[in-house]
DNA sequence: TGCCATAGTTAACGCCGTTCATCTTCCTAA
DNA sequence: TTAGGAAGATGAACGGCGTTAACTATGGCA
């Protein structure tokens, strides 16, 4: 029956305060609505997503359970609210590091990758949460989500310039173009409708090999699938680094 | 105050029958025992890890909840057992891939990298519990597993072996070894444990980097971290594969 | 001043894992 | 053949969970 039950959206029945200073309703709701994100981060770190319950969070702050729902909708909505803060974070810090890594296309892709994995080793369980196994209520929402906006994209968008710069200094080494075109292109739509037309084939599968290639690599570090073989997955993650650059710089095949 | 609670181990006060045909209650337990396993992944594939509960398995077997610790310990120790089963599963899966792949390592390294992704899409949830993201019980049974008989070591094994025979054949490029020697070797204790120091670094890199491309790819698949990129996943898959391969064929760097 | 949306409460329902005391059934050892 | 004990299964209970419904207090605006 209620509105949808999110952020300050609320927009108070007379307009009150168009754009300057808001309500001190507005203030103490949005103030309530960060402090239950953060202790259901709090829970998420020390316990796990499994870890986040309403009535933690309520007990944590002083409140009981119900009345979280005069913030969000379930606790679905709750989790997957954070996991957008969490996707921001993460964007935010690899953008960052791409700024902060000068003007050498290779130099940025060393340093957003990086920082990537900086970030999911130093935050394991907030990576579980958005990069993991997405719990059930985490699915509807990535299918429900429109393509254009979808968090994935704004987060991939610097590596795809970095890699799209680096191709048109390097014309680096890929599969060849007829076998990309034959096989890869036409199921491409999705990345096309975020991303228009703008990137030659050989930039979108650089990128897309060397996401998964980096996903890979920091998930089975974070999740502890290489404690079987590797004592230090930062010398395993170097070496990968280096392999992938590598294929930038290296004469054309 | 009970003894360890799982499998067949129970071992009858008296022998009773050493090796020949087991009692009727032994018949019974391990009856049950799958039974109750089998229930379990029922409730696995249909609403994902969380969803394996007691009570719901006892409820489908005409039971009571408390009667399943007589066969396991806990919760979590039966999902355990259950992540095993489903490794000795996928690594049998991968092993036949290869032996019916014939002589030629390249083909086999495609046949098995094909067939881990198969079983994987096709049993997304298997895949979720044993692969992904993993829970708070199962962390503990990953750490406290000796190395020697880590079950991914078992998985692995295949893989390593091939990518061996491919080194003999074709001494493929990879990164340099004094690089690799310098940066990477001090830290392969774990998997010298279980391998030996019978391969080469070269090997042992190649294994590496070629799982983590696998294990990323196909978990972004599984997990629909693809879905805002890709339409068919496979295509992207098999484009990946052609590079990875390609790298053992091609004229050395 | 009166109103009413907003924030918060208590109580309850049905899930869950787990423990405990109890009962039945079956096998074995005397 | 029978007594005893182990193994299997039960019902009741505890505390925790998400969620709903009915209810109370309060702050800000007409």
């Amino acid at each position: 029956m209620n509105g949808v039950n999110y952020g300050n959206s609320v927009l108070g029945s007379q307009g009150s305060s168009r754009l300057s200073a808001p309500t001190r309703r507005e203030r103490l709701r949005t103030s309530t609505l960060s402090e239950i994100k953060e202790e259901a981060r709090r829970l998420l770190v020390t316990g796990g997503p499994d870890a986040i319950s309403l009535r933690a969070i309520a007990r944590e702050m002083g409140m009981t359970a119900p009345a979280i729902y005069r913030y969000f909708d379930s606790l679905d909505a709750l989790v997957e609210a954070l996991a957008g803060d969490l996707y921001a974070e993460l964007s935010e810090v690899v953008a960052t590091a791409k700024q902060d890594a000068g003007d050498d296309p290779v130099t940025q892709v060393k340093a957003m990758a990086r920082a990537f994995r900086g970030w999911s080793v130093a935050h394991p369980a907030e990576f579980a949460l958005i990069l993991g196994n997405p719990l059930p209520g985490i699915v509807a929402f990535q299918e429900s989500c429109d393509e254009e906006h979808h968090p994935g994209v704004e987060f991939g968008r610097p590596f795809m310039e970095t890699i799209n710069a680096l191709w048109l200094r390097e014309r680096y080494a890929t599969p060849p173009r007829t076998l990309m075109e034959e096989r890869l292109a036409a199921h491409l739509e999705p990345l096309r409708a975020s991303h228009g037309d703008q990137y030659p084939i050989e930039v979108t599968w650089a990128f897309l090999s060397g996401w998964s290639r980096l996903y890979g690599l920091v998930s089975m570090e974070v999740f502890h699938h290489l404690r079987w073989a590797v004592s230090d997955p930062g010398a395993l993650f170097e070496m990968e680094l280096h392999a992938y650059v590598d294929q930038f710089t290296s004469q054309k095949s």
